[in-house]
RNA sequence: UCCAGCGUGGCUCAAUGGUAGAGCGGGUGACUGUUAAUCACUAGGUUACAGGUUCGAGUCCUGUCGCUGGAGCCA
């Protein structure tokens, strides 16, 4: 397509007093007779454009244009106080590519059942487009990452014969007559890569047909999942320490609009910093168990009620505010506010019901039993910065992980949870490298051998300590863009019972 | 799989068991500075579905389906 001057709205304001050409989409008209007021986005970033009756052609164009139709503008740049941004365009001529109309997805709010049946469409919404971009940013450093560190990138077979964790949460499928599986990991194959490259990255979707309905949980996701010869255990906390470090400095670095348009509080990414804590597994039972954080929690419970009481009284001033409006989109805009509100109320209240359980349910928590989401919530919450806890129960964890020597009764893993309560958003090991003990390890947990001959022999051909661990994209984007529910992180989101569009 | 909650115009929501309504969005018209513009007029409904109770059901009861959140499992 053939234009001159081709402009983003995103560099609007070095083009001051230029005649430019924007391509891009109507978010919204108003019009005040004469004059019409044009939102306008291009993917960059949205503008106020204007065109009087004065310029009759363009003013007719835009006659019957609805939301979303799609436009190439031509026009003068100007700086204008008046305008959202403070500069504007004022059009000169206009070209519909085509003529929109009754765009489903109006400014007003929607319930998220509409908004994910509209998905496509709702990309489009700022929101969105920062989430998008966000997650984009969480991806290019996740690479920039491991490749500035001499990692070569392999890319790890999505059809597999086996499971490398337990069999009933993998997508089954008919490979021309053979059971396969979709891949929920890419571990074991990049084991055999670090053997041969030594440092290696895969990038790619996992899938997990876990019958899972929470905010936290997808059934297809993206992992970026390191491994690497000749390290150990405190090498991969390190590893994973640095890797979260550089992510989230370059979001912070590259997307503070993003971050401003989502209203995340970046403060509270900004506190991150090395050293992260770290905890053993035992480390951290002692720590549920410990009298200190009993009385701390004690103190949220109370904290939490001072916040019901708090929000309970900007409630009633925005009931009574309610009362005064008079328009009735203004009186609807105060309704859903206090809905909010109330919303927030419920939700405080739930967690004060369930806090004294909470706070039981850590005094009594048994060596042994792996971390539920409310343990891990606790824990994270201590600090600021992610929490590492390593070396669990062996019973709990995958096969392959490292009995620790120390201590036989733990394997050498690790696990990252995020601040805020965002839960693991990492999940390592170091890896058994003694043929006899995985072996072993094995028919504990009653598995065939034979399937795994390829993975035994990286135990008999130059066996090396290694590890990796898998760092999941959308827990992780969901986290730095502070959001109530992963299913934003990724644009087509795939979720138990929900597969369109 | 289990527990809880919710299904009313395209969307967001109202409606003591008694005539189904508002705002937005759509359409028509007015307005040269709008910021979810404003104002006037207008079209749009088998209240998720199937039974039941009742003189009368959007509202009460039973079942089915769908959605949402949580548990278990996990990144």
């Amino acid at each position: 397509m053939k234009t001159t001057n081709l402009c983003f709205v995103s560099d609007l304001s070095q083009h001051l007093g230029e005649t430019v050409c924007l391509r891009g989409w109507m978010r919204a008209m108003r019009s005040s007779g004469k004059i019409r007021f044009v939102e306008f986005r291009d993917g960059t970033s949205t503008c106020q454009c204007t065109v009087e009756a004065s310029k009759p052609d363009a003013f007719a164009a835009l006659e019957g244009c609805g939301q979303e139709s799609s436009l190439t503008l031509t026009g003068t740049v100007r700086e204008e106080a008046r305008s959202p941004g403070g500069v504007e365009l004022s059009i000169e001529t206009v070209e519909v590519h085509q003529q929109a109309m009754e765009y489903p997805i109006s400014r007003k709010e929607h319930g998220v059942d509409f908004l994910m049946q509209h998905r496509h469409l709702w990309l489009r919404s700022p929101r969105q487009g920062a989430i998008l971009r966000i997650r984009h940013r969480v991806i290019t450093a996740a690479r920039e990452f491991f490749d500035q560190r001499g990692f070569t990138l392999i890319d790890t077979p999505i059809f597999q014969p086996g499971a490398a964790e337990g069999a009933g949460t993998l997508f089954e499928l008919d490979y021309f007559g053979s059971p396969a599986y979709l891949a929920q990991t890419g571990q074991l194959y990049l084991e055999t890569a670090a053997m041969a490259l030594g440092k290696v990255y895969c990038f790619g979707p996992t899938f997990r047909a876990e019958k899972s309905k929470t905010r936290r949980h997808l059934t297809e996701f993206w992992m970026i999942e390191p491994e690497i010869a000749f390290v150990e255990l405190e090498d991969l906390q390190e590893l994973s320490e640095e890797f979260l470090l550089h992510v989230v400095a370059s979001v912070l670095t590259h997307q503070q609009a993003e971050l401003e348009e989502l209203g995340r509080d970046v403060g509270a990414l900004e506190r991150i910093q090395a050293p992260f804590p770290r905890l053993t597994y035992s480390e951290a039972v002692e720590l549920l168990h410990s009298p200190e954080l009993h009385a701390k929690l004690e103190t949220e419970l109370a904290e939490a009620q001072d916040a019901v009481a708090q929000v309970k009284e900007e409630l009633s001033q925005k009931e009574q505010q309610v009362s005064q409006v008079t328009k009735a989109w203004k009186v609807e805009k105060f309704n859903q506010e206090i809905q909010e509100l109330q919303d927030q109320i419920r939700e405080l209240d739930r967690w004060i019901a369930h806090q004294p359980a909470h706070i039981e349910d850590a005094k009594t928590f048994q060596w042994g039993k792996d971390f539920g989401g409310d343990e891990e919530t606790i824990l994270s919450r201590q600090f600021e910065s992610p929490l590492i806890v390593s070396e669990y129960p062996r019973e709990v964890k995958a096969f392959y992980m490292k009995q620790n020597p120390d201590d036989p009764r733990t394997v050498r893993n690790l696990d990252v949870l995020a601040p805020e309560g965002y839960g693991e958003i990492i999940g390592g090991s170091q890896r058994e490298d003694d043929l006899d003990t995985l072996l072993a390890r094995m028919r504990e947990e009653g598995m065939d051998p034979e399937p795994y001959q390829w993975y035994l022999d990286l135990r008999r051909y130059g066996s090396v300590p290694h590890g990796g661990f898998g760092l999941g994209i959308e827990r992780t984007v969901s986290w730095i863009c502070g959001l109530k529910h992963i299913r934003e992180t990724i644009p087509f989101p795939r979720l138990m019972g929900k597969m369109t569009p």
